[in-house]
RNA sequence: CGGGAUGUGGCGCAGCUUGGUUAGCGCGUCGGUCUGGGGGACCGAAGGUCGGAGGUUCAAAUCCUCUCAUCCCGACCA
């Protein structure tokens, strides 16, 4: 490519509404630009990184006997009426009618198409298979944000495991691991798998993969010393037992003028650990009281998870009055009958001489035994771990960073195959149910990665891997014929040799070329000029570090070529 | 959905409080001259429904109402 052919505007400043590191690079660049909240347009360099992303997870999930598919984006209601999803997936879903008045979705996933080409699949003998496409999601997100981090419509890499039982679900759920590890190596990304809620998917388990970043929007557990990793929805720590005094027989009501949090009961002397928090939220309609310690949190996607709802919220005041008969600051269990569903944490368990709201405004109890007092139907983990907590294994105090998810596998098991109705036989002419994994990489999503993890205050800093040109021989003075020639022949050789270049023959200032190839983030830069040709020699840029060195013409291309190929491994 | 902020040539901004010439500035763009190793200088030029609609007024970028868009925070702390 030539540059004075290459359309890329770049641009000196980023756009006031750009926050995220990534998103500013990506726009400066003159990779992408955005179309609306949530949708980008890939300008030519946008697109030629996002297509090498692209091709690293294609070939990976090629090595381990994945055969690639197309489906349509365009899902008949149907379809998903059959997972029972047309419900579940609510507004994130985007809806639209034909002509004919009949209601189909945009694909935010592609779990019940795959499934349905899987009902062709009627011996045992064809599993297990590997599925996947690379193909654009559509998700109507609440709150698209950070350039490409999270938005409205993109590239997804999704594979779907086929297999009879659930030990070859779990050999292909290790091999899409295995390979994930391995993608994320070639995108030099330092990805942490982690134990993850499943949230809508469903199924019996699933890992994701974490890159640390600010601009991430997970929180993640790690353990210092051993190998606990978990995402804060499924992660727990060790809580030192406390010995509470039995207390009174029977709880006591007492007066708490104008009290109403947690930390002003504390003052009127009941310790935050000594106190039952009482949240009360709205599952699928009904409402439901959570339990917590007084100086916990109430982690949302574990209440999610252990009651299975779909729509949860807290309860509005009103609500909360109607069914309490009191404000919040006065809200407890006691006495609260079997129509309210009571789900308590587990480090309530056993715990006696609490205190909690009387269910009238201005009262509390004290002295209550959660067991005797409290009609808990279930102790669940609700609880949301805090920094500096003891790790569940080893009890090391674990830390919390913030992290993109960059990556989600999942053990499905088989009910998208019920589903749809998705069986074989098995070798004694049993009729079996297919048991399926789904596996995702948003493609998009890993390029603005890559970008938040690589870059320094001139531009980003891309991997060879992924890098919009691997090269760029920059010609200083462009009407010099003896330096236009050697820039020239340095250009073709790299082509000659397989390199991606780009020859930057642009009737431009040198700082404007300079500062081009380094706000691109370019790896390797050969500049070319008079002043070295005179001397037979070119300059040799690395760009992450930039440090620049003096090579003979004749050796140039090849000191690029060999650069490359070590960075590429 | 709740809260906050911002909308003025391609990008970054000023002007708005206190309404009043032809709506400015930097960068970018186009033409030219001089330049030529870190976003150069000079001359000239193009490019704007001041997000949109309605209202107040002799007069609106500026005041009022509604609306749309974009960004950030939150989706719990009883």
């Amino acid at each position: 490519m030539r540059w004075s052919r290459l359309f890329t505007p770049t641009l000196r400043d980023a756009p006031a509404d750009a926050d995220a590191v990534s998103h500013k690079m990506l726009i400066r660049g003159g990779f992408m630009r955005q179309l609306h909240s949530g949708h980008y347009s890939m300008l030519p360099l946008g697109w030629k990184v996002h297509e090498k992303v692209a091709q690293i997870v294609r070939e990976e999930m090629n090595l381990i006997g994945g055969q690639e598919f197309l489906l349509p984006a365009m899902h008949p209601k149907s379809l998903w009426e059959a997972s029972g999803r047309w419900a579940t997936m609510g507004d994130e879903m985007f809806r639209l009618e034909d002509r004919s008045g009949n209601e189909v979705g945009l694909g935010m996933t592609h779990e019940e198409v795959f499934a349905t080409i899987a009902t062709e699949i009627n011996s045992y003998k064809t599993l297990p298979q590997i599925w996947y496409q690379i193909q654009w999601k559509f998700r109507d997100e609440p709150r698209p944000k950070a350039g490409l981090l999270r938005v409205r419509e993109f590239a997804m890499k999704d594979s779907y495991s086929l297999d009879l039982d659930f030990d070859g679900l779990d050999r292909n759920f290790d091999l899409h691991h295995e390979a994930y590890l391995k993608i994320f190596r070639r995108l030099d990304l330092d990805a942490m798998p982690v134990e993850a809620s499943s949230g809508a998917m469903g199924g019996a388990g699933s890992i994701e993969f974490m890159v640390a970043s600010p601009a991430g929007e997970d929180d993640v557990v790690r353990c210092p010393n051993c190998d606990y990793r978990a995402n804060v929805e499924r992660a727990t720590s060790a809580l030192d037992a406390i010995a509470d005094d039995a207390g009174p027989d029977a709880p006591e009501r007492f007066p708490t003028p104008g009290i109403r949090t947690i930390a002003a009961l504390e003052e009127a002397g009941a310790p935050a650990v000594s106190q039952i928090k009482t949240m009360v939220m709205v599952v699928d309609g009904a409402v439901t009281l959570a339990l917590v310690r007084g100086d916990h949190q109430l982690n949302m996607q574990k209440l999610q998870d252990v009651t299975g709802g779909i729509n949860i919220r807290p309860a509005t005041p009103e609500e909360t009055v109607e069914h309490l008969g009191a404000n919040p600051g006065s809200l407890g269990a006691v006495g609260v009958n079997d129509e309210i569903r009571i789900l308590a944490d587990e480090a309530l368990q056993g715990r006696t001489n609490l205190t909690t709201g009387a269910n009238e405004d201005d009262w509390h109890w004290r002295g209550v035994d959660i067991a005797r007092d409290v009609n808990v139907a279930e102790w669940v983990d609700l609880r949301e771990v805090t920094a500096g907590e003891a790790c569940p294994k080893c009890h090391t105090p674990i830390e919390i960073v913030r992290c993109i998810e960059a990556g989600h596998i999942f053990k499905l098991g088989t009910q998208y195959a019920e589903a749809m109705g998705a069986h074989v036989l098995d070798a004694d002419g049993n009729k079996r149910t297919i048991v399926m994994g789904s596996y995702g990489i948003g493609v998009g999503r890993n390029m603005a990665t890559i970008a938040e993890t690589h870059h320094d205050d001139k531009g980003l800093i891309w991997p060879v891997s992924v890098a919009p040109y691997e090269a760029v021989v920059t010609v200083m003075k462009v009407d010099d014929e003896a330096t236009m020639a050697a820039a020239e022949q340095i250009y073709q050789d790299l082509l000659a040799a397989g390199v991606d270049a780009i020859i930057d023959d642009r009737d431009a200032r040198a700082g404007v070329k300079f500062a081009d190839s380094e706000v691109i983030g370019i790896p390797f830069r050969l500049t070319v000029g008079p002043r070295g040709i005179k001397d037979g020699n070119v300059e040799f840029t690395v760009r992450n570090g930039m440090v620049t060195t003096d090579v003979a013409v004749a050796d140039a291309a090849q000191t690029v070529i060999d650069a490359v190929a070590v960075a590429k491994g």
